[in-house]
DNA sequence: CAAGATACGTCAACATGACTGACGTATCTC
DNA sequence: GAGATACGTCAGTCATGTTGACGTATCTTG
C-alpha cells in the first residue's frame, strides 16, 4: 500500500487515495488541539462560576456587537431553549445587555456589558497566548496552511456565515 | 496598525505582535471546523443508539488495538467512572472484548470485535470523506501547516502520549 | 512474605449543556 | 386583518461529565 497512496496525496488527487495514516493523525491533532485549548479557559471561567456554553456566547457577541438572539443561534447550532438559558445567565449576571432591534423591533440585539468586555478580553487574552506561540513556533505559511485545511471542514452551505464574522469590527 | 503587525508573524518573532484578527480567525476555524468535522458521524451514531463519547473510546482502540483501561483514560482525559460507563455499554453491546494483561494480569487490554470494527470503519469512512476532501482542497503544503500549528497546541507535556499513537499499527 | 502501591470496578449523588414538544406575545409583511 | 416571524418560556429528558468513597486482585518491594 506505500507508494501509491504515499504520492496520491499531491494536489487534485482523489480522496480516496489518501493515506489512512494521513487522515488519523489529523483527527488526532485536530481533537487534541481543540480539546487543548479550550481546557486552557477552563479554570479562568470556573472561577465565574461560568462554562463553555458562556464563553461562546460572549465570544462571538464580542466578535459582533449588535448580534441578533437569531444570528447567535445559528452561529451556535444550538436550541433558542439552551441558548435562553445562557442568555439569561449571562443577562443577570450583567455580563450583556439588550437592545430591541432598530429596524426590527421583533430583535434583540446583543452587546457586552464592560464587565462582561473585561472577562471576554481576559478570556482571549488567554486563548491568543496559547494560539500565538503555536503560530509563532509553525511559521507564518504553516498557519495559512492550518486556516485552509480548516475552511475546507466547514461545509459550504456554512461558510458564508463564518466568513461574515470577519473584518467588520477590527 | 497593519504593516508593522502583519510582518510580526514571522517565526520567532514575539506572541505579543500578533494580531487580535488572526488570532479570532483561527480560533473560529478550528471551532467551526471541529464541530463541522464531529457532526458528520452523529448520523451514523445516533442509528447505532450511541454518543461521541464511544466513538472516543472506539476510535483509540482501534488505533491502538490492547490498549489498556488506564492509556485510555490518559488520552481521553476524563474519570474513570465516566468511561467505566462507556466501556460498559460497548462492551455489553458486543462492539469490544476485553483480555486480562499479559505482564500485568491487573490490566484489561482492550480490542475491537468484529462488529465494532466494522462500525469504527464505516465512521472513519466518514470522516476521511470529510478530511480528505479538506486536504486536498488545501494542498498538500497547506496540510503539513495544518499538522503543525495543531501540535504547536498541544502542551509539551501532552505530546509524548499524542505522537505514540501513530505509525505502530499502520 | 507481609505491607503497600497500583489497576480496575462500582455505588451514589450531582452539574452542565444539550434535546423535544408545546404554547404565548409582540411585531412585521402582505 | 391574516399569517409569518423573532423571541421567550414551561416542562421533561438525555448524554456526558464530575466528586467522593470503597472493594478486589495483583504486582512490587523492604
Amino acid at each position: 500500500m506505500t507508494d501509491v497512496s504515499r504520492t496520491a496525496i499531491s494536489p487534485g488527487a482523489s480522496p480516496l487515495f489518501l493515506r489512512e495514516d494521513e487522515v488519523r493523525r489529523g483527527i488526532e491533532l485536530l481533537y487534541f488541539g481543540y480539546t487543548r485549548l479550550t481546557n486552557a479557559i477552563d479554570r479562568e471561567l470556573a472561577t465565574q462560576g461560568l462554562g463553555r456554553a458562556h464563553h461562546r456566547a460572549l465570544y462571538f457577541i464580542a466578535r459582533q456587537p449588535g448580534l441578533t438572539v437569531g444570528e447567535l443561534l445559528k452561529l451556535l447550532a444550538i436550541t433558542k431553549q439552551s441558548l435562553g438559558r445562557v442568555l439569561k445567565e449571562l443577562q443577570d449576571r450583567q455580563f450583556i445587555l439588550t437592545s430591541p432591534g432598530v429596524l426590527d423591533r421583533r430583535q434583540k440585539l446583543l452587546r457586552l456589558t464592560e464587565k462582561g468586555a473585561d472577562l471576554e478580553a481576559e478570556l482571549f487574552r488567554q486563548l491568543r497566548q496559547r494560539l500565538s506561540s503555536a503560530y509563532v513556533s509553525a511559521g507564518q505559511e504553516s498557519v495559512s496552511g492550518f486556516w485552509h485545511v480548516l475552511e475546507g471542514l466547514i461545509p459550504e452551505s456554512d461558510r458564508k456565515m463564518v466568513f461574515d464574522l470577519r473584518g467588520d469590527n477590527l
